[in-house]
DNA sequence: AATATTAGAACAAACGTTTGTTTTAAATAA
DNA sequence: TTATTTAAAACAAACGTTTGTTCTAATATT
């Protein structure tokens, strides 16, 4: 690897010196009456030879990283991966950088990599937790480390957040069932203890409780294909099989999806299906499926700006914002009488 | 955010110097004959302050950022989401840290993203390159520099690449059509110029040369859903409307779906699919789509452990590496006569 | 003519490490 | 005792920036 040429190189080169081709560089040329041939001179050479700042110089002496954290819990899973990606987008625009880490919703990997990352003197942490949890990311808040949870968050913590009003979304997605004429609906939950499984939860008791339907079906304990499966197993053997289910998040779906195939059972006309998460593949399933679409790019930058504004105002404010849940209705719901 | 305890912190507490600290905490202790109890001193201390060494003043003095960069067309497409989640976990393994950049497909932005990753010190660049220009990965390569490139590749230079053999690919997906019956089968391409849709091509035609079948009808021009609606469009409306398309990735197949959706062709009843890059949600899909796979955790470890094995072994191998595709039939091709 | 002002640029001290070299003091050898 | 070796640790120079301060001319003011 060739040397890496140096604000020193384009200083000898120019016959100025360091301080005078850094302030240039930086933009400060009329802060500090650079003359005008001198900074043409200075960006001229440095174009030529390509330079490159070495971020490390910089940050260490500014004591900046320009690095942002994201925590998601897999990057395989589209909706996640769409989070990033916006993400990743935003940050950029602000000349940071992301470093992307994956717990794999597991909690102990989550706070190794929250860990790993804080050596790296990220300037920021944009998370998605992954568990009830709290103390290690309370503490970055509590320290006034810049931080906000998205997606989900701690109800009881004034650590901000990002995310959708995930009451709301099941009630609109359960209010659409009982429209449509379904009396009998299950819903397959996620982690139990996740502050967004709970108030999914809770929409969907109360869309049940508002239209006098008593028995609630909730099962599940998990946001993995594995757990939408076999509960949708199940389901379809109780001797009262629901006419809809609602699934509480895309990879739960997936397992209705496969327990429906094996089963034979057709989407709308055997059962509903409603999930959670939107992506352009729900299109083109077997049956587009209606959703509670996120409004990830609009969580994404909220979520960026929101970081930066602490970052820049250096005061710690404490917003918790959720956003409307929009659904997206497609066809994977049936009315019946 | 309270101030970061540092090296001399630990010094001036064990009332050692600070080239002895750094060296009991970088294991260099027996090298430099530093003594039992002062070894045990600096630790413990260390462990108490909760020290977290400033990865960026190790880095300058060192050269080392420990940091890998991986550069995607974009993380929201599936296939390269998976690959960034397989890189990114595999060279944590490693210690180091990835930080990912999206073209999206626009190789000025690949070109700038490079240079802000460089900027970054990274040691090892793995790169999807998103187009034909290869000179600026390529000053990479002849300086030394460790870098692989993944999925495409460019197949005249010595670049070292970890990919699918893209031909056989195709022949293997076209051969199927034929030996199902198809004779007017199509083929929605990517990008012309790149290597991968031109080997991909090539196999396409490869096997219909072999079965005697002569027109080829090959059209297209992007990888995107955009082209893939469009050109469906096109062919639905050709006079002997093909039996069969190849679309030569997820994107691609995705707008085919769209256009078969609204013209109300149904697959593969009305016209046989396969695509590449698979994905769990094909297998959900109105009709699971047959696809060529790739191994994407194989392709994903090859390429990590081949950037460590630059970086250790500091010589540079030129490794080129085309692994078996493999075809899933689901059941979007239908046997014809 | 002497002084004050200003534009333009250089100096030099950090930032927190790593690492080659030197110093110190104790232990061993002569 | 004096010289030599060795164990243990300190010194000090980088790494490539940023930035507060100082210097030098040239120009403006009195």
């Amino acid at each position: 690897m060739a040397a890496q040429i140096n604000i020193r190189d384009i200083a000898d080169k120019a016959g100025l010196s360091i301080s005078t081709v850094s302030r240039v560089l930086n933009g400060k040329a009329k802060e500090y009456r650079i003359g005008k041939k001198s900074q043409e001179k200075v960006i001229k050479i440095a174009k030529e030879l390509n330079y490159v700042p070495n971020q490390f110089a910089a940050n260490l002496k500014s004591g900046k990283s320009k690095t942002i954290a994201l925590i998601v819990p897999s990057l395989n899973n589209p909706f996640f991966a769409e989070i990033a990606s916006r993400i990743n987008t935003e940050i950029r625009k602000y000349g940071y950088i992301t470093i992307i880490g994956e717990t794999g919703e597991d909690q102990e990997i989550e706070k190794k990599e929250l860990q790993q990352l804080m050596s790296r003197n990220i300037e920021g942490l944009i998370i998605v937790p992954c568990g009830n949890q709290w103390e290690h990311i309370n503490n970055l808040y509590t320290q006034d480390f810049p931080i906000v949870c998205i997606d989900r968050y701690f109800e009881d913590l004034k650590i901000p957040f990002v995310s959708i009003n995930n009451y709301e979304s099941s009630f609109l997605a359960t209010k659409y069932f009982v429209d449509n004429g379904h009396k009998n609906i299950a819903c397959i939950q996620g982690v139990k203890e996740s502050n967004t499984n709970i108030l999914r939860v809770e929409g969907f008791k109360a869309a049940l409780n508002e239209s006098d339907i008593e028995s609630s079906n909730i099962v599940g304990n998990d946001f993995t294909v594995k757990n939408g499966y076999k509960e949708t197993k199940h389901l379809l053997q109780q001797e009262q099989r629901p006419t809809a289910i609602l699934a509480l998040s895309n990879t739960i779906a997936m397992g209705c999806m496969k327990a429906f195939k094996e089963a034979d059972i057709s989407v709308p006309d055997d059962i509903s299906l409603i999930t959670f998460d939107d992506h352009p593949y729900l299109d083109y399933l077997a049956t587009p499926l209606t959703c509670i679409a996120h409004p990830i790019k609009d969580i994404s930058k909220k979520a960026v700006k929101f970081i930066f504004s602490i970052l820049t105002d250096k005061k710690l404010r404490s917003d918790q914002v959720l956003l409307k849940p929009k659904m997206k209705i497609r066809s994977s719901v049936k009315a019946i009488d």
